[in-house]
Parts: C-alpha cells; sequence; structure tokens
DNA sequence: TATGAATGAGGATTCATTCAT
DNA sequence: CATGAATGAATCCTCATTCAT
C-alpha cells in the first residue's frame, strides 16, 4: 500500500471518528444539540482539527444525512430481497420506514432534515442517496403495473414518490403528535399504523 | 367611537404591524430567519417597542401559527359545508391542504412548526386551534361511516390523523423536491397531486 | 381652604399613593424588585404620570428610606420615654433596632439602602432623618456619661456611631446568615441576641 | 518546563489578567458597574474570549469573592500567630478588618458582597473561604474562654459571629457615613477606631 | 395634569469559524 | 497535520425615562 492510500485511510479513519462522534452528540442532546464544541470534546480533538476533516458543520450534517439515507436503503433492500408480492412490498417499504424510525430515530431525523428542510445544502451525493431509493421503489412499483395488481390509474413514478411523502408523513405525526394522539385519542401506535397499512393496501390496489 | 375603542384599536393595529412584518421577515428569511431585530427594522420600531406587544419572539411565533391554523380550519370548513359527499369532501380536505400550501406558503410553513417541532409552548390556544381541525375532519370520517362509503377496515379516528400526516407529508415532498421531481422526474405538479387524489379515493372507499 | 392648597393636598395624596404602591411592589419583590412600570400597575395610574409626582425612582427610594429612618426614630423615642436608665436605653436602641427589622424586614431594608450603600443621593431631608436619631441616641450616651454608668473611655458622640454601626451590623449578619448561623451552627437566634446584649451591656457599662 | 504546563500556565495569566481587569472596571465603577463588556474593553479580548475563562459573570464574582476574603483570611493569620493574648487578639481580629478595608477597599466590598447578598451561588468554595475565617475567629474565641479573659455570658461560637458582624458594621458606618462622621462630627476616624477597640475590649473581657 | 407608546442603551451569553504557532 | 485561543456577530430581553397628545 502506497503511503499516499495510508494517509488517505487514515483520514478516512479520523473523518469517521468525527462522524461517531457527532452521531454520539446527537443521540444525547438532539439533532440541534450538535456543536463543534462538542465533538471537539467527545473525539479528543482540537475544534480546529474538525475543519481540516471538514469544510463546516453543514457538510457533517449533510454526510450522516446521507449515511441515514443508504442504512434506509439498506433496509429497503431487504424488503425487495424477499419473495413478496410487489404490491406488498411497497406496502412493506413503508411499514420498514416506521421501524427504521423506531430502530434508529436519530437516523430518522437525520434523513427526514434533509427531506423537510432547505437547510442543507444540495450536493450531488445527496442527491444520489435519495435517488437510490427512489429507483428502487419506482423498481417495485413497475413490477407491481406490470403483474397487474397496482390500481391502474396509479403512474408508478408518481405513486413511488407519493409513497414515500406519506410515509415520512404519518412517521412525522407520531413522532410530534405521539403523546396527543395515545393520551387524549386513546389511540394505539400500532393500531393506527395497522389501519395505515390497511389504507395503504386499498389505495395502491386495483 | 369611544376613546378606548379608538385605542384599543390602534394598539390592535401595532400588533397587526408588527405580526405583519414578522410574516415578511420570515417570508424574506425563512422561519428560522425570524429575530426580534429584524422586526424591528422592518416596521421602524425600537426593539424594546415590540416587547410592547408581545412578551417574547415565541409567543409573536404562536399567534402566527394559531392564526395559520384557524385560516387552514376556514379553508376546511368550505369544504365541509359544500354539498359534496362525505367521502368526496376527505379527499378536498386533503387537496385543500395543497392547495392553502401554494397560496400561502408561509402559512402552511408556520402550521406545519407546530405539527413538526417541539420548539413552541403547549398554549391551550395552540391546541385548541388544532384540535379543531381534528373535530372537523373526524365528523366527516363518521359520516363517511355512517353512510358506508367508508372502507369499514378504516376506524374513523385513525384515518383522520392519519388523512393529516399523509397530507402534510404530500406537501413537504412537493416542497422539498418540487425541483427536482419536475425537472429531473419531469412530473407535473398538478398531475402528482391528481394521482394522490386518486390513491386517496382507493384507500378510503369501501 | 384655598384651591392652592386643596390642590396641593391632592397632590399629596397621589404622592402617597404611590410611595405606599411602591412599599406594596417592595413587599412583594424586594427592594430590587422595584420598578416603575409596577408601581403604575398598582397605581393604576400611566408611567409618566409617576414622574409628574417623583422626578425619578431613586428618589421615590429616597423618601421611603427617610420615612423608615423616621419610623425607626420613632421606635427610639419610645425608648428613650420609657424610665429605663441611660445606658439600659442604650441596649434597648439596640434591640429596638433588631425588632425594627423583624416587624417591618422592608423598613429595615430601606433603612439599611442608606447606611450601606452609596446608591442613593445624599438629600438634606435624608441627613436629616438620620442626624435626628444620632442626636437621640447623643443624649442618652450623654446622660450616661453623665450619670456616670458610661464607661469614661467611650466618647459619647462616637459611640453614638459606633452602637449605630454595630447595630445594623449584626442585624445583617443574622439577615444574611441566619440559615447557616441557624441550621449549620445551631444557635438560636434569640440567644445570639442575648449575647449580644450582654456584650454590649458589658463594653458600655463602667 | 513541559508544553503542557507552560499552556497552562499561559491560561491561568490570562484568567488573572481577566480578574484584574474586573477588579480595575470594579475599582471605576463600582461592585454594580461590573460588565463583561466593560471586561472585554479594558483587556482587549472580545466578548466571547471571557467566557473561554469563565463560564459567567457570576463566576468570576465568586471568585473575586473568595480570593478576597482568603486575603482577609490571611491577614487573620498574622494576627493569630502573633504572640497577643486571646483576648487581645479577638480586637486585633476587629481592628485588621478595618485596615484591611482601608487597604484594600475593593476586596472589602467584595467580601461582604457575599457576607452581605444573595446575588451569588452558594458554592463549596465559597463557603469554605468563609468558614475558615469563622473557625480561626471561633479557635480565639475558646481560648479566651479557657485561659478565663473572655466574659463567662458570652458563648464562643455567639461571641465569634457577633465580633464578625460588628466589625463588618463598623466599617459600614464609616465607609457610608465617613464623611458626615469626620465634616460634620468632627470626629477623627483613628480616634472613633479607638473608641470602637475600648468598647471591644470592655465588651469581650471579664 | 395625565397618558402610555416609544425609546434605545445595556447586558449576558452562544458558537461556527479562523489563524498564528 | 494539529492545535485551541480568539473572534465577534447574533440573539433575546429589560427598564428608566421622555414626549407628543
Amino acid at each position: 500500500m502506497s503511503t499516499i492510500t495510508r494517509k488517505q485511510k487514515e483520514k478516512e479513519n479520523r473523518r469517521d471518528d468525527i462522524l461517531k462522534a457527532a452521531e454520539k452528540v446527537m443521540q444525547a442532546n438532539g439533532l440541534h444539540g450538535l456543536s463543534i464544541d462538542l465533538i471537539a470534546t467527545e473525539t479528543q480533538l482540537a475544534k480546529g482539527t474538525i475543519y481540516l476533516y471538514f469544510k463546516s458543520k453543514e457538510e457533517i450534517l449533510s454526510i450522516l444525512s446521507v449515511k441515514s439515507r443508504n442504512k434506509l436503503y439498506n433496509e429497503f433492500l431487504k424488503v425487495n430481497k424477499s419473495d413478496n408480492s410487489p404490491l406488498e412490498k411497497l406496502k412493506l417499504i413503508s411499514k420498514t420506514n416506521y421501524l427504521f424510525y423506531k430502530k434508529y430515530p436519530l437516523y430518522h431525523d437525520l434523513v427526514s432534515l434533509y427531506e423537510a428542510s432547505t437547510s442543507l445544502i444540495e450536493s450531488e451525493e445527496m442527491y444520489v442517496s435519495s435517488d437510490k431509493i427512489s429507483k428502487l421503489v419506482l423498481g417495485i412499483a413497475h413490477e407491481a403495473q406490470n403483474n397487474g395488481t397496482l390500481n391502474p390509474n396509479l403512474n408508478p413514478l408518481h405513486i413511488t414518490m407519493i409513497l414515500w411523502g406519506i410515509s415520512v408523513g404519518v412517521v412525522q405525526l407520531i413522532k410530534v403528535k405521539g403523546l396527543i394522539i395515545k393520551e387524549k385519542m386513546e389511540i394505539e401506535e400500532q393500531e393506527l399504523l395497522n389501519t395505515f397499512l390497511n389504507f395503504l393496501d386499498n389505495g395502491l390496489k386495483k
């Protein structure tokens, strides 16, 4: 391995350390609780050093957002590899998004950060990570169209985007209104999800 | 008009001026770009003056959020008064939410601010303005259930929440991914909406 | 009664109202919790009106401080009129200062405000109210000197000032360290006072 | 000297610079005239820099208050090491307090700040620095009790507190009324002090 | 006289980013 | 590469006082 590559690897490691630290900080303090200071403390690096590896705090957030989206993508891949029917898979995609939120709340927040705000720079990587997901879902939607199980009124490309939008929306709802839903309306989260999946089934199928 | 009422009216006007200025600032700088300083500049008032009319920045945001939600509520009321079938009304509620976003993007953001964040105090007014909407939609859902047009798998209360979640989600999607959707996917927003409404129709009906 | 005098009387009343309100505010919020705003609210007057009767917040404090000192003076007068021996009276002066603090904590604070800080303007009235007390005590000290009960090493004028200084000092101590004295040192306030009075007796007598 | 120690020393120096500046500001503007802005100006540092060394304005005041009390404690220690009788020492403690005020008026104010206000946080250090003094004086009082020179009516613990209270009180008196005492009463400060010490002697001894 | 709206100088604190070493 | 001290713009909020009506 050449010196250059080794150095690059070391640099990569440092970057990873910093990103890991950033995650840790956010896990403890929430998305908005992230500060360069805290990352520095966590990594035992100097504040200035962080800036040798990332050009801004926003870049860190961007990268973590991409990572989160990739993680989610992997979950979606599993769904796609399962031997469910295309239509079933579409529903599972949505359900998986919910489960992802329950399992990795921070990663879900990071995915949403980009999905639901304009605060992050539009990078190529960002776009790719998002597009990958779209392509995957789109493939499934096409299958469903081809085997005639998808409601013919629903353009596969359109429904791909919509599925994403509403899945994010429902999780957002649960996240923010969860307490009210549970305590004032006495709705169990699980049942709400089931109703949503029922509705989804209804809405998608022929 | 008595002096007292005139003075009250003037005070009301000032409050309105400040709220208008706050809106203007947010229109230019985004929800998070609001600052008392900018409001002061915009209104040509001293910073301290703002505090004669509102006790904190948060109060301003709260009020604007409630106002926005009430505005949206009024739009929903119109839908409810129309002579469409309950099921049709549910769809229209969702569509109206989209139209509201197109017409008053800032107000839509303000509605979401409360829906999607924990940054605002939970005031009674806040809750009421939110609850009013839920109640309205729930009423329609019950009608749809009663006349047998709502899919019996869908609990009216659940579907009320879900309808809200997915409507917000789809608008979020359009807002954030609008450009990509249009330029990279060549989807017309209008058609996307139509597909969504089709999907909604399918999903809700028996 | 001429119009002028009536007006003056009304003016006096207003001043009194304002002063009363100021006291009330301070009773609730402490010396530093006084603000023109709160006085205005309490009196149901406009803020500007306060300034028609007093030229500054400081003037209000000054006057209240003088009043408090006069109130204390009256207590001292009673001591002087009692048929105790001069030496006994000197001790009673000090004890009375303590009792005054217990009975009217606010007035005591107001007396101290002037005694223990440079924040107030030196007005003639201020001086007089202070001087009156000195004169009174000085008279007693002279009596004690004349009847040979006062330690001849103690110049009456000097001891007058010292008596005042240490009396204020001991109350200050109790006020600020009261809790520590009681809880950590397990000293009863009453006993501390008794020791002080014993010490005083010892220190003053021949 | 290792790099680490040198850096620490530099950091210590900066802290000292800031504390010195704070003292200077207070010397000019009084205890309440201290502001971070003025410290920044005085040190030629940016406002934010101050916060690198101290977490709040209050911390600065706390530290200076503790420092002052420790300085006073050292003066008291000298008294204790002298070969005066215990009773004499008690008087010297009080006199030293006065001399301390004359030599370091600001430090005296800072000692009093804690003694006479509730504005500072009760920190452990704060308490210790105060307690140390009490303990010292208490030790002397016990000696005086044991060798039979202290008036048996005076509980040592009580008299310790009282001695502190009256010492502070007399200095307060001189500080605030000094001018009046001198010009209107024509009392020399020195003689007033002597009378006080005489009184003290009388009061304490058997 | 009375009002009370308006002022604006302060004041404390935070934090992403830079730069000399 | 690494450091971490320094920056300073930003931000919210307070309150005694003034002044036009």
